[in-house]
DNA sequence: CTTGACCTTCCCCCAACTGGAAGGCTCATA
DNA sequence: TATGAGCCTTCCAGTTGGGGGAAGGTCAAG
């Protein structure tokens, strides 16, 4: 299987796979007699592995230490929750910065007439007036 | 006023201030005999003015646009609302996305038993099970 | 024999800074 | 006068997670 298969079969570019792979996030891949990156069904998991987590907004340094855990068949699942519970609570404050930027926001486009004239109360705000 | 004096009354460090100067956000500080930059009471407001922009999320790119529409006596105040629309939307965008990623997590989390032993819904769901 | 689709490595680019090195300036103090 | 603290200067490199594109090797089809 060739990088450009796995590719496809993964959804992630060849870029991204080599990527890893020079990161050490993935182990190096075998190499056929030409010089090309030889891949097995098994390494399709594993990136597909990866790039979940990945849209689930993990670091790729957070993703390392899940393929860990995920390799590691004597650990506590406890550690993998609290990795998640410790994603989803960044999350939250994310959410909570970005309601609270909306709001702000909000109320100034409502303040602001939006024609042709140039007074605006955003810009004014802006300017801390 | 020194660079020092005017990072303490704006907030933004030395730093970010010698950056927004080199990508051409503010334009060159006059130099003292000695080469220090000397800013004016007005560059405070200009700074401040930048970093509220910033606090609400707006890019560097955006702030350029803010700065020009704040400069531009004649501007319309609908130039100003559009970009804050845009960018509002934008926010909620990315807000529906977290939510979305968050509850994901959640599920998976509830359902993980957080022990020592090592079955872990949330490894197997990434793995694709 | 050539064409096109692969693959390889390499280095630069993005945002929006931050850190640090190496050096110059200024002022107070011993 | 020396020295030390605390400013300031420029420049280079690193961060995250890759993308773009050059220069070149490989392979199968026509």
């Amino acid at each position: 299987m060739n990088i450009g298969e796995i590719s496809r079969e993964t959804g992630l570019t060849a870029k991204t796979i080599r990527y890893y792979e020079s990161i050490g996030l993935i182990p190096p891949a075998d190499r056929k007699a030409n010089g090309y990156r030889a891949y097995a069904p098994n390494d399709v998991a594993t990136l597909k592995f990866i790039s979940r987590a990945r849209t689930l907004g993990f670091s790729l340094d957070e993703v390392r230490g899940l393929l860990t855990l995920w390799h590691d068949k004597a650990r506590a699942s406890a550690d993998v929750k609290a990795m998640a519970l410790e994603h989803i609570a960044g999350i939250e404050d994310r959410i909570q910065e970005l309601e609270q930027v909306k709001n702000t926001l909000v109320h100034l486009t409502e303040r602001c007439h939006g024609d042709d004239r140039p007074e605006c109360p955003i810009l004014e705000d802006l300017a801390g007036s």
